[in-house]
DNA sequence: ATGGTTGGCATCCAA
């Protein structure tokens, strides 16, 4: 089983690279952030027209996530369930086959020491609880999606630059600590200790792409037993080369189930 | 210090 994910910046803009990749890869599950269509506007023919099944939670203009899967998709749940919450359509989690599958779509932060980066490290403390409860009940747990933060110096491409920079704080990297802590191993981790692998390249940097001027954000965590299935992760450089694509391209991860 | 680019029920906001 292959389990993706893939922050396409606008899913209606990326429908010719995601159809594209959907069809050479042929992924079993598809984690998606930043579709930016709300409901009833989201492109279902075209996901379906490629073998998958779909479930999605988004607004207008900003962030939405999606799960695309080869398999039914069952008791799907969106955001936090609290009241309290704002839906601001970051989290889509749903049974498929052996998987309990939670994307998220993280906030960016903005910029330290403003409101947003303050509800960013919240949020964290939230998710924290939601995976807390969901991990009771499940043993087989992915969590994957557009973390928003890289680990650790070899996350990114020049650490003393980004140290004071959003995505790149200590607090960012302790509330995702506090979270992986609860038991999840980064997969691609698993595989690769090395330091230059990136998969978020800012548009706004000229040629960060062709420069590997990047970010290592987009992360699959898996639950010890299913990380020791894990065959496999890996970031797929392809997409991010065609025209038109995303900031992002997608990583992959293998597992034995 | 600032800029650069991309996307969207837009002519600014978010990333």
């Amino acid at each position: 089983m292959t389990l993706a994910t893939f922050n396409v910046n606008s899913i209606r803009a990326r429908l010719p690279v995601l159809t594209k990749w959907l069809t050479e890869t042929n992924p079993d599950v598809v984690a998606l952030q930043e579709t930016k269509v709300e409901d009833a506007k989201f492109p279902i023919a075209e996901i379906e027209s490629a073998g998958y099944h779909v479930s999605f939670h988004g607004q207008p203009r900003y962030n939405g996530v999606a799960l695309l899967s080869k398999a039914p998709i069952d008791s799907t749940l969106t955001g936090f369930e609290d009241p309290e919450w704002p839906t601001d359509c970051r989290i889509i989690a749903a049974q498929i086959g052996e998987v309990y599958v939670v994307n998220t779509y993280a906030p960016n932060g903005t910029a330290v020491g403003s409101e947003k980066y303050e509800y960013k490290l919240a949020w964290f403390e939230k998710l924290h609880d939601l995976l807390y409860d969901r991990l009771k009940d499940h043993e087989n747990l992915v969590w994957l999606g557009d973390i928003n933060v890289a680990p650790t110096d070899l996350d990114v491409f020049d650490p003393k630059k980004m140290a004071a920079e959003v995505c790149f704080t200590s607090r960012e990297k302790d509330a995702l600590k506090k979270l992986v802590d609860l038991g999840l191993t980064d997969c691609f981790r698993k595989f690769e200790q090395g330091g230059g692998h990136y998969s978020y390249w800012e548009y706004f940097i000229p040629n960060s792409f062709q420069r590997n001027l990047g970010w290592r954000i987009d992360h699959i965590y898996a639950t010890k037993a299913l990380a020791d299935t894990c065959t496999g992760c890996e970031i797929d450089l392809e997409p991010r080369r065609w025209e038109r694509p995303s900031d992002h391209t997608p990583v992959v991860a293998s597992f034995d189930i």
